[in-house]
DNA sequence: CTTGACTCTCCCCTTCGGGAAGGCCGCACA
DNA sequence: TGTGCGGCCTTCCCGAAGGGGAGAGTCAAG
């Protein structure tokens, strides 16, 4: 009594029978009876609550792939797992927040942020870093991972610039090339390797001489959720420094690392404390040779 | 000097030679030229602008039919159309939002918000109406345009419950079918003719008696943007009506108009001066017949 | 029994590309 | 002089999540 038609189980889920084939075949939601000889679709009303929640779910544009394993687990984790996916649209819903303001101020001749390139020179340095190769998502992961590591232990103050974290990414982070990203600390001269040894997750190495084009980057720029995608400004940034070597006179080529290529720095400039929520000033550069 | 192969110009435009290909195909970014017997296609340099503006848009979402006007268009009309669009995708986000929220609730256990559903008997009454078949997005310009007439000139005040506008869904509104909607305000029985003088657009027709089951919308429930659809809350209602039918031993068929075709009534009961932008108290109701 | 409403499968269409196959160049190296 | 490599070309196939329709079979009510 409580077996009803494919087309009514449509009407009643406000589901499409186009749709609620495609569920079965990929079986997400399979029906409760399937006719030998004709082969009709026959669901059991109790099924409705199961389809409703399918048509949320897709509402939300998770893939049908999700949604059956989310079905599959327990409810509990599914919320939890829901809840992640939705900081993933959070953020890339800010980061597209960021990108239309900046497209409409363009469009409608506003130019609101200038990005101007500088340059300076840095001398040898000795850092403690953290490289891995990660996907975008995992770059800010690392950041995160590395900050920890740093503010648990004791560290002697650098002041201003000089004692910046900043972090390089050494190849493309994207989806199909990963990087590797280092996370970078610079410390003193004078007992670098005494102090390397409470940091056995960490490298000593040192930054070799060498002047690089910076721009700064404008207080929002930081991704804000954990999506860790470049985002506009690390974008016009990027442009700009690629402009300023094309005029410059400087062969595009003789950047130590293709812009092309994000194979960029990011200079952390943290006057607070370091936290993992707080806005640090930030800059964007890329090493150059004279050409 | 300035024209660069697909592959230099991909690299610098960090767009994909797929899709550099396939925005030619598209007429959507034109090689500056082709050569006649390679087929080589080469960019100009200054098309890297263009290829960039590209490149923003699709991050944004928006069809390459889309970003294809966009480029032909006026720059200052094309903000202002990304401007719309970013509205609509902020709506969709908003409303995704909520459903998530109820989803982590209702899979966490945690059964936030109950839809008791009650009835009332409404008299036979008076009402001005503005009736049109709409598509989503103007279901809800509908009941803006409404509005606007009605805080335009004078209006008799009826306490309570009595005077509050509704409008009623006669169809389903969605992408293929439009409704029609009709958005309706009480007026006194006495003078009614005289007043509808004063409103030219509106329609004076009388409401038959009926019995009606409804049940309360929270707050939030109203859709925040232009968007019109539905939303979590409208369909959860609906759910709520259909259930009290099929439990309280009404047949749902007998429900004037079947809660699968979306066939209901929304009561706005604004005590405060109506404006487009409060959020009265709501309540979603069918009419039905007893069973 | 017939008719109309329903349902089945199968195939093609959409968007925005990714991936691979096969063929055309030019260039550098042995 | 080969020959390998890298870049480019076209063309076909693939995905996600269905929509639309054809042609054929099925169900239920009159």
């Amino acid at each position: 009594m409580d077996e009803v038609s494919i087309g009514e189980f449509a009407r009643r889920s406000r589901l499409s029978v186009k749709a609620l084939r495609l569920y079965d075949e990929r079986a997400v939601l399979v029906p409760a009876r399937v006719d030998e000889a004709s082969g009709y679709r026959y669901y059991d009303v109790a099924q409705l609550e199961a389809a409703r929640l399918v048509a949320m779910l897709r509402q939300l544009d998770l893939s049908l792939a999700t949604i059956k394993e989310l079905l599959a687990c327990d409810p509990v984790d599914a919320a939890a797992r829901i809840k992640g996916y939705w900081r993933e649209l959070e953020s890339a819903h800010d980061e597209r927040r960021k990108l239309t303001d900046y497209l409409v101020n363009r469009l409608s001749g506003k130019r609101s942020v200038v990005y101007e390139v500088a340059t300076r020179e840095i001398p040898e340095r000795r850092v403690l870093s953290l490289k891995r190769n990660v996907d975008p998502r995992g770059a800010w992961a690392l950041g995160k991972e590395f900050i920890a590591i740093l503010r648990d232990r004791p560290l002697p103050k650098m002041e201003g610039r000089e004692g910046a974290m900043f972090s390089i990414y050494w190849g493309d982070v994207s989806a199909d090339s990963d990087g590797p990203v280092e996370w970078c600390k610079p410390v003193p001269e004078e007992g670098a390797e005494a102090l390397a040894l409470h940091y056995p997750e960490l490298t000593l190495r040192t930054e070799p001489a060498h002047r690089e084009a910076y721009v700064a980057l404008p207080n929002d720029a930081l991704p804000t959720g954990s999506s860790g995608n470049p985002g506009v400004h690390w974008q016009l940034a990027g442009e700009a420094l690629q402009a300023w070597a094309a005029e410059g006179g400087i062969d595009p080529r003789h950047l130590t690392i293709k812009p092309e290529d994000l194979g960029m720095r990011v200079t952390y400039l943290a006057t607070e404390p370091i936290t993992s929520t707080s806005a640090p000033y930030c800059d964007f550069a890329a090493p150059f040779a004279e050409g």
